[in-house]
DNA sequence: GCAATCTGGTTTTATGTTGAGACCACTTGC
DNA sequence: GCAAGTGGTCTCAACATAAAACCAGATTGC
C-alpha cells in the first residue's frame, strides 16, 4: 500500500476496505493464510513473490491489524504469522472472488482448485444477498443509501 | 494490471480473478457502475482518478469482458460504459468488501453509506457461507480442493 | 454557422512502486 | 563449530501512477 491517494477517510466502506486490502499481494496473502500457511519462506515460495515486497506486506497487514505474529508452533525460535479475528472476517470475501473467477474465468472443463465443505467433502453453495426476511435479492434490487449514524 | 507477475495461469480462481480486479482502481470503478455511474467524465470527478489512468482502466475493463460501451441514454453522440452480465456477477464481492469494512474499519458511531433493501429501505442481511444443504459454514469449516476436472 | 465550451481522451514528465538479486544476522542441523 | 536454512534489509533498474498540458470531435450559445 502506501499510496499516493488514500481513501481512508472514505465515508464507503468499500474504499475503505480497498484502501487496506485492495492491493494485489495482499489478498493472496490472506488467501494463503486461510490454507494455513504461515512462515515467510512458505509464502514467499508459495506466491513467488519477492522478498522485499512480501517483508512489506506481511508488515503492513500486521500493522492493520489483519494478521499477528506468534511463536512458532513447533517450538523453534521463529515466528508465525496467523490471521487475526479481523482477518479472519476477510472469509467471504474470498469466497466472492473465488466463485467469481470460478464462474467466469475458467472455460469449461478447464480445472480449477473448489472450496469444499469439510465434513461431507461437497463444493459449498453459492454466496447469495438477502433482505432480513430472506427475500432473494440481485443487484438491482438494492441501494446505497448515503452517510447517516450508522 | 498491466503488471510485472501475471497470475493468469493459476489454477485458483481467487488468484485469477485478483489478476483481473485486482488492482486498487478496477473495483472502485465497478462499484460506480453499480450505482449507476456511466460517463467518462462522471468516474472521473467521483473518483478523483487521473484522466490517464481511467482511460486505461476503462479499456481494460471493456476488452475484459466486465464493462461494455452502449451509445448514451440521451441521445448525444457520446458513448456510456455498462456492465455486462460478467461484471453484474462482481456484485457479490463489492458486498462482501463492504460488509467487512463496516464491521472493522470503523469507529462505533462513525457516519458510512450503507447498502439497503430497495423495496423496504431496510439494510440487507448479512452474507453468510453454507454448505449446499443449507448448514452454516465458518472459515474453518471449509477447505481447498485442489485441481479437478471441474 | 461559427466561436466558445464540453467531452473524452493522449502525451509528457516527475515521482513512487515493484521485482530481482546481493547481502547479512541469527538459528538450526549435524 | 560450521554449513545450511530462515527471515529479513538494501540497492538498483524497470515499470506504473499522478498531474497537467494538449488535442480532436461534439455540443451549446447566440
Amino acid at each position: 500500500m502506501v499510496k499516493r491517494v488514500s481513501l481512508w477517510d472514505a465515508d464507503c466502506p468499500v474504499a475503505r476496505s480497498l484502501d487496506v486490502i485492495g492491493d494485489w499481494w495482499s489478498l493472496l496473502i490472506i488467501r494463503d493464510a486461510f490454507d494455513g500457511v504461515r512462515r515467510f519462506s512458505e509464502f514467499q515460495t508459495g506466491l513467488g513473490i519477492a522478498k522485499g515486497m512480501l517483508a512489506t506486506r506481511l508488515r503492513d497487514l500486521t500493522g492493520r491489524g489483519i494478521l499477528e505474529t506468534v511463536p512458532a508452533s513447533d517450538g523453534s525460535a521463529y515466528r508465525e504469522y496467523v490471521l487475526t479475528e479481523k482477518g479472519r472476517g476477510l472469509f467471504l470475501v474470498i469466497v466472492a472472488l473465488r466463485q467469481w473467477g470460478e464462474d467466469h474465468l475458467y472455460r469449461p472443463g478447464e480445472p480449477h482448485s473448489s472450496l469444499v465443505d469439510a465434513e461431507s467433502g461437497a463444493p459449498v453453495a453459492r454466496l447469495e444477498l438477502r433482505a432480513r426476511n430472506g427475500r432473494p435479492l440481485g443487484w438491482n434490487d438494492t441501494r446505497v443509501r448515503k452517510t447517516d449514524g450508522d
